[in-house]
DNA sequence: CTTGACCTTCCACTTGAATGGAAGGTTTAC
DNA sequence: GTAAACCTTCCATTCAAGTGGAAGGTCAAG
């Protein structure tokens, strides 16, 4: 199976399997005899694994420890389930600052609402932005990518 | 007010500074004649506007467009209300998935409680990753940066 | 007069997960 | 036998919003 055959069968991209080889994702395969890589069965199986926990919202990096422990044989099961744990928080702890954050929005947004010319007097530029009030020192990025 | 004096009333670094100026956000300042950076009172408030513009999430390709409105003499205000709609209505969005996205994670961690060693049958990586079912076919980032 | 705190420009690097493209070798289909 | 479709490696680029650091100029205090 060449590379092009796995990553039709797996939705992935030859690029993309390259870049996960390189990353220490994908082992090395067999070469060809004209140095083409040459992939089993069960490189499938790994790289749907991998696609998969990508889709779990693990990370590259986290994904790589868990196949580091099963290529060792060693159980990935509570370490699965601590991730799993770790994800959930962290996910409930966004969308807690995202709903604040909202509601923050939402009351600058309609105290302007009935704004149609706000041209500021004096030195200012936009009496909306200028009248906000939001804590934190850094930007909330909303949508970055999302499925 | 060289650009040290700028950066500690605002909280930035001059650093930072030069960076909004080469992409357009400060406009280039006077000189002294040995070459500093000399802004007058005016650049505090434009250097407050674009920290407060970023702490309500605006990207800085974002709050250069209202600068620019703004430097054109045109009115800004209902350009940056809609740009606080199309904000709120992504963070509405970013919510959803977030919520629905974890509630497929809890479901995954329950059915998966009990076990402690998972070491797969056959060619499986790991069982609980197997075993799930995320749709979606980018991952979620998770916490990528928060205030 | 020298030390240290500023300032200048320019270039590279960071993170994460790839993607684009060049230059060249191979294999398959007709 | 040749053209298309693959494959290889390697290097650069993407996105965002900066940060790090080097090499060198300037300014104020003591």
């Amino acid at each position: 199976m060449k590379i092009g055959d796995l990553a039709s069968v797996t939705g992935a991209t030859p690029k993309t399997i390259r870049f996960y080889e390189a990353k220490g994702l994908m082992p090395e395969p067999l070469r060809t005899t004209s140095g083409y890589r040459s992939y089993g069965g069960e490189s499938v199986g790994r790289l749907e694994f991998i696609l998969k926990a990508k889709r779990l919202g693990l990370s590259l990096i986290e994904i790589r420890g868990i196949l580091q422990l099963h290529d060792a044989e060693e159980s990935t099961c509570v370490h699965v389930r601590d991730l799993l744990d770790q994800k959930i928080a962290e996910l409930e702890s966004t969308i807690d600052v995202l709903q604040v954050f909202k509601g923050d929005l939402v009351a600058l947004r309609n105290r302007v609402e009935g704004l149609v010319d706000c041209k500021p007097l004096g030195g200012d530029i936009c009496s909306i932005i200028e009248q906000s009030n939001i804590k934190g020192q850094q930007a909330v990025p909303i949508a970055a990518s999302l499925p």
